[in-house]
Parts: structure tokens; sequence; C-alpha cells
DNA sequence: AGCCCCTCTCAGCCGGCTCTCAGGAGCGGC
DNA sequence: GCCGCTCCTGAGAGCCGGCTGAGAGGGGCT
């Protein structure tokens, strides 16, 4: 689940990223209208976060560009109370959702879930591959009947294999979209993590669906393992 | 995912394909424009980097050459600062993107990714030669119905082999765009591998799929041995 | 404040992949 | 038949990639 949150206050930014991806969300953020446009081009996201008073270039543009350019990304706009702009005007250029700044965050968490949701309806809601079921909208996972709980961490790492199965997916790969983009740590992390999918989906059940791709990545097979 | 890179400054060439093979990224890489042209016609990228100054022919001549020849690869152009060029008749010729010299890594790699993305939506055919089959994006290996596993280096020399589906494809080639382009070990480690392979996907099934082409390099037929 | 859990770092271990080396086999030329 | 060159192959060393346990740091909850 990669969100892109496009906010120039940088305090905001900064604890809604932390926020979000202590609740699993991959998180990239931009400072500015022209920066926060290029990567909603270019990247992948589930949803965008985009403030309306932006430096550069407003929210506004940004989301007209977005839609202008066949892109459908669902968009969270942010607005102070002021209301210098109107909500009405960027619902019609295409947002699907707001919020009043100051908002709860949880209330964010919400409304970003269930856009995710909403945004992509043609998706299955659970994805499953043999008999690991996995529902990212509730954050649950199955194998068989019973029911693994697993980290935020866990969780992003598992989704993000089940929904490109049978490939082969690169540490870097895994590292950009899992983590975060310009993740700067010990990649040994994502071994250590796999390590712990293993120890919860896999080892109990007597299994072995993530398989290692030496000198590549990790791959989930359709059979399941 | 295969790319070329058209690039006549050594340096950053040499960079660009380093990090990119990092990414996990097959790159070829041509100094000039002439040949930056021929590999782009009987190569088959997912994408090419395309430098727009470049000695003999430049940047914009290979493009409007290609894509008059029906050739739709996604094109990634480079320019420099100074605007001599115009990014807009580039893009006119059909480029499908642009970066401006200096560029930071990690966009150029986002860059990639989303062209290549929208460049081809469905999945990259196997490769099938016979009853010998490659899934690259698996990073899997059958003949018949048993499955193969290979190392990732023979994986890659296999792999080079059944792009080039009865081309006698030389050792000094196999050298560069398996090992690297600059290898400075010992040749013989081709044969060594190619002895790996025989080993694997030849010898337990009474097959030869491997031709040696002495004095010239190795061959796989079409037929399939 | 205290506790727990999640996340991440670090270091050591292990297996096997990669590569080197050298001797032998095969092929072609004379 | 002999010679030279190329290719093949077995043995083995080194190294690297991946796995794991231990533990520190931090945030949230009670």
């Amino acid at each position: 689940m990669r969100v892109l949150v496009v906010e120039d206050e940088r305090n905001l930014a900064a604890a809604v990223a932390r926020g979000l991806r202590a609740e699993g969300f991959a998180v990239d953020v931009a400072g500015d209208g022209l920066t926060g446009l290029d990567r909603a081009l270019y990247g992948e996201y589930s949803a965008i976060v985009l403030d309306i008073m932006l430096p550069g270039r407003s929210g506004y543009d940004v989301l007209r560009d977005l839609r202008d350019r066949k892109v459908w990304t669902p968009v969270l706009m942010l607005t102070a109370k002021d209301g210098e702009y109107d909500i009405a005007d960027a619902l019609d250029l295409g947002a699907d959702d707001y919020l009043t700044k100051p908002f709860p965050f949880v209330v964010l968490v919400a409304r970003l879930r269930a856009l995710v949701r909403r945004g992509s309806p043609e998706r299955p809601a659970r994805l499953t591959v043999a008999d690991l079921v996995l529902d990212p909208a509730a954050h649950r996972a199955w194998r068989g009947d019973t029911e693994v709980p697993l980290t935020a961490r866990e969780f992003a790492l598992l989704e993000h294999l089940m929904r490109r199965v049978g490939d082969a997916v690169s540490k870097s790969d895994l590292l950009a979209e899992v983590w975060d983009e310009n993740f700067a740590g010990d990649p040994n992390i994502v071994e250590v993590y796999i390590g712990y999918l293993r120890r919860k989906i896999d080892a109990p059940f007597g299994r072995r669906s993530i398989e290692t791709v030496r000198g590549v990545g990790y791959r989930i097979d359709a059979a399941g393992g």
C-alpha cells in the first residue's frame, strides 16, 4: 500500500508520514507541487494526499494535470479552514475526498483506507494464493482456516509478494516499495522480515511458500508451496 | 528487463549501466548513434535511454529512424541543460519521457520503471525454444515438464543464448553481456558455464541444444537439439 | 513510569555459487 | 600421423549472499 503525501509544511508532512508508516503504508513525501506531480505521474500509488496550498504549483493545478493525463489514482485533498480555496472546485476536478486542517490522524487513516478500497474496485478485495489469504482492507491474514497475526511491516511485505505471484521480486524492489524509495539502512532487513514471515506462515504449517531466488530476490509460487 | 543505453560520455554511460544492473536490469551500452540505432533495431529492449548529443548521428535522428521503422520501444531522452536542442521536438518525434542532466539516479530508475510498465502492459512472454522454456520474470526454467534449477549466472547465460536463437553468439559477446563489459578474468569461464548448462538442461534428457561453433562461439538451434 | 511489541542493526555462520587452474580430449591442418 | 589450437571438465579455493539469534531503540498502551 503505497501513498504519496504532497505537503509543504514540513512538520505536518513528517508527522503524517510517520503515522502512516506505522499503519503499514509505504510513504513518499513531496514538498511542493512540481515534485508532487512528478512523483504522482511516475510512481505507482494506491492513493495521494494532496495539500491545496502549495508553493510553486497549487494542489488544484497538480490535480488537474494528473486527471488531464489520465492518471486516476485516488486523491484526498487537504484544505485549511480559511476557505480561500473552494473544496467544491477540487471535487469537480476529480478529487475523491477531502479533509479540513486540523484533522484527527485516525480520520485520515480511515479515509485513506476507504479510498484505497474504493479506488480499485476491479481488484479483488482479497488476495489469495493457494490457501494463503490476505485481506488488505481489514489487514488480516489467514493460512487455511487459521488466522495469522502479522505486524504492519510483515503484512506489507507479504502483500507485495502476493500481488506479484510467480514473479521473482528483487530485494531492491521490495526495499523501495515496502520500505521507502530512499531507504538508507541495511538491506539485510528484507532477509530478516522474510525470516519472520516464514516463521509465521510457513514453519508452523510445514509449508514453504516463500522461495529464495538466490542473487535475485524472493518469489511466492502460484502453487503455494 | 532489458535496457539499451545510448550515451557517448563513457563515464556517465558506465555509471548508469552499473547502477541499472544493480537494480536488476540487463543493460547494453552503445557509444554512438549508429551502433545505438543498430542495437535498438535488432535487439529486444524494454526501454531505451537515449542521449540527444551524440557523435555521428544525433539522438534525434536515431529516434526518428526508429519510429519510421515502426519500432515503438519506449524511449527516455537525455538532454544537457543548455537547451541547444529542444525537448519538445523530441517528444513530437515520439520520445516517451526526458531527463535533464545532471539527474539523480533514483529518478532515472523510477522513470524507466514507469516507462516499462506503461509500454508493455502485458507480461513479457516466456522464451521458448523447442521444449526449453524460460520465464525471465519468475526466473525459472523448464525442459519439457520438469523444472530445472539454475543459478543466477547459468540463467543469465541461457537467457542470452535463447534471445538469439539460431545465432552463433561469440564468447566475447557473452562475456560482455552476461558477465561484465570490462570482464578481466579468464574467458574460459564461458566454457565452464556452458558445461554446467549442458549438464543441467541437456545431458539428463539426452539432448544437445547448445552447439559449439568452433572458433566462433555457441548457438542454440531453433530445432532445439 | 513501566511494559510490551515492533522495527531495525549487527555479527557470525553456513552453503553453495563463482571462478581459477591444469590436464585431457577433440578437431583441423599439414 | 603428428602438431597446435580450441574446447571440455574435474578439483578446489575463496567469497558472497542469505539466514538467524541477540539485542538496542522507540512508540504506544496501561
